[in-house]
DNA sequence: GTAATTTGATTGACTAAACACTCAATTGAT
DNA sequence: ATCAATTGAGTGTTTAGTCAATCAAATTAC
């Protein structure tokens, strides 16, 4: 049984504020939901109930369960890109720093979490949900991939590879969904420290010579 | 719409062989419906419309819907197992050839296509088949995982690794994972041979003294 | 400044549809 | 003649979504 968790009471007496924080906290009780009963068990009861609210009021605010998975959905899209995004933007000027920055940012504990990555897979895993999710996320998947091949490009061009870049981008990018995947179904003790210094001995691997850069950039 | 497909008659008059091909039959509309309409969204009467059959008939011959999804989660199972144990028994007896025989096992086309990548999700994505998948399909994962691992620790005391066996097998696996994860919510373009090419590149790159031997067999 | 009124937020009982599963009746192989 | 296989109508339950009623905040009137 999904316990209660949400208290009702509301921060403010504003209505856009009241009626923003209603959401939210909807939302995320549509991720825990999701996460301990699965995407079918889900319902607009067990959401209502462990928001501790009525049913009617999950309607009231989102019209239909398919509008509020969407937004759920675009909530994990959100923190997932504005989490790699700003890694990005911070990182070092260097094509290493940045694929360092950009692998780290998507096993950060804001974003990789048992939690999050079952509702990520209730979503891939559901046919209906998965051309929601293209919908919704393409876009963003293909920037990350982009950003992933520029930096290898790059490095490519300085001739510091011994892997074209296209393959180079996308070993990584594979190898940090199939890391995901272990977090899911994998061994129950895989941590994220693991997973991170995976992926960098990978790229120690394609940018030999960078090597040392990277074992740096392990310890920040 | 799901159209009716499977032709109902029976191969043979014998009894057992029937009720048998019912079965299979009935698992395959199971793994067909998955696919199109998604876990939440196939029904015992989909089931029954896509194979042609009365609904009545799938509860007789599987009792309850979660016996008939524990049904075709083994038969996905027993296909992958089978696959991939075929594959390592009948490799050359070299570390190098049976992991390269690993790899290419789990991209063969009766394994890896998506279709049956969708229903593998569709149970990932789900909390509740993910218990299942748990209970039925672990210690699969864990004997390819060791039959990996064993691979990887032979050359590592021939001393033809620049990774500890633990590492190399770990990023074995999570490459594979995430290249199937790019058959499904990756470019629609994406090829099985890229994919072998992809995780033989990562096995060249882990043991380069071998990358000669690995390029032979990509090409068999 | 406060009373009256409007508007948004919330409730819980309700409805129609979809669901897994039952069962008496029928078929057809042995 | 027997019994497994099959049918399709039927059952109780669960579901997403509706709705009239209530409550509280914002707006207007005085």
């Amino acid at each position: 049984m999904l316990s209660q968790v949400t208290v009702k009471s509301l921060p403010s007496r504003n209505r856009a504020v009241q009626s923003e924080f209603r959401k939210r906290q909807l939302i995320d009780s549509t991720i825990d939901c999701i996460e301990k009963l699965g995407l079918s068990q889900t319902t607009m009861a067990s959401i209502a109930k462990h928001a501790g609210v009525s049913q009617g009021i999950v309607v009231f605010h989102f019209q239909t369960k398919e509008a509020l998975l969407e937004q759920t959905l675009r909530r994990l899209s959100d923190d997932y890109g504005n989490c790699w995004k700003n890694a990005y933007d911070n990182a070092e000027d260097t094509p290493i720093a940045r694929l360092c920055a950009l692998i780290k940012a998507v096993f950060s504990p804001p974003v990789c979490n048992r939690k999050l990555i079952s509702v990520w897979y209730a979503f891939w895993g559901d046919s209906r949900s998965r051309h929601l999710y293209k919908n919704l996320c393409g876009k963003q998947d293909i920037a990350y991939s982009s950003h992933l091949l520029k930096q290898c490009q790059i490095l490519e061009t300085a001739g510091s590879s011994n892997m074209n870049a296209h393959t180079a981008a996308l070993s990584i990018e594979s190898m940090i969904g199939g890391l995901w995947q272990e977090f899911l179904i994998g061994s129950p003790g895989f941590k994220r420290q693991q997973a991170i210094s995976t992926a960098f001995k990978l790229l120690q691997l394609i940018y030999p010579e960078k090597s040392n850069e990277i074992e740096t950039l392990t310890k920040k």
